[in-house]
DNA sequence: ATACGTGCAAAGTATTTGCAAACGG
DNA sequence: CCGTTTGCAAATACTTTGCACGTAT
């Protein structure tokens, strides 16, 4: 699956978890690993069951201490498509990223990138009165399979 | 609050819900009333609390179902922040819609409109894989009070 | 009169927190 | 060694459900 960039983010998070005072514990670590394994959004459920299927079990809580540090160093990010959890996927250091397409029959979140969104969102957040620093797009409707 | 369009969304939300089999209960009534008077999104505990203010007190699982049963309906939208907890907000049948901006210190939520992005979000659900019939858009950042 | 609607309390789920033991630096 | 990290279990927070009673039609 990691067949993305140069250094890996992993080694990245890592870095900067440690240039934060984090010790190097292994739940975290593992996390941070398998993180850096996918390439789209999971839920703290899925990593859970992912870390223990690979014979790393890591306790819940762990998980959840894990990706908070990790969202507060923004090295990883929060987002919900209205199912009644959270998911988190890493953030590239470039600021490149995706948004996510959700079918609201089955529950498959599957991502998508479009250049021209970003384009309108970037002077989008000009316009506005806050000082946006992310945003997110979550579009909502059927799969290819659920159409039938 | 309610200084919007000619019959009031209330009418056709209660006439909705009638025709789809709904009785006229006072529990959901005063939901959807609340509602109509309201041009943001509300979680259900804000729900439950303003119903108790105006002396109108409804058990808080009767506006769970309340609001359930709208949004299956697509006469309210349920929306997703990031704070744990759903807000709800009506819909309009025109199809007009605003989108929103989170302060992540306050947590205040502050509606907004752009005809640019609807245009781009329109294209854009065109080009891709799902049959989409809704989009989100949420900007994160500091609302002006909390830039201080 | 007969279902549907509502309130209350209990059950569920997702997430957070307290604490003692294990571990990194 | 000492403070951080972890696992476990208990606590929380939001939402859903079961049931008996009230109410609209």
């Amino acid at each position: 699956m990691a067949s993305h960039a140069a250094h890996r983010w992993a080694e990245h998070a890592l870095e900067r978890l440690h240039s934060a005072g984090f010790r190097r514990g292994g739940a975290r670590s593992a996390v941070v690993e398998l993180l850096d394994s996918e390439d789209c959004a999971l839920t703290a459920h899925e990593i859970e069951e992912r870390l223990r299927a690979d014979g790393r079990a890591v306790a819940r809580a762990s998980v959840y201490r894990a990706l908070e540090q990790l969202a507060d160093l923004r090295l990883v990010g929060r987002l919900d498509v209205g199912r009644g959890m959270a998911r988190y996927e890493r953030l590239e250091p470039s600021g490149d990223h995706h948004h996510h397409m959700v079918c609201d029959s089955c529950g498959t979140v599957v991502p998508f990138e479009d250049p021209e969104l970003e384009r309108t969102m970037e002077q989008l957040s000009r316009r506005v009165s806050f000082a946006v620093d992310e945003h997110e797009v979550v579009l909502h409707g059927a799969c290819g399979d659920c159409r039938a």
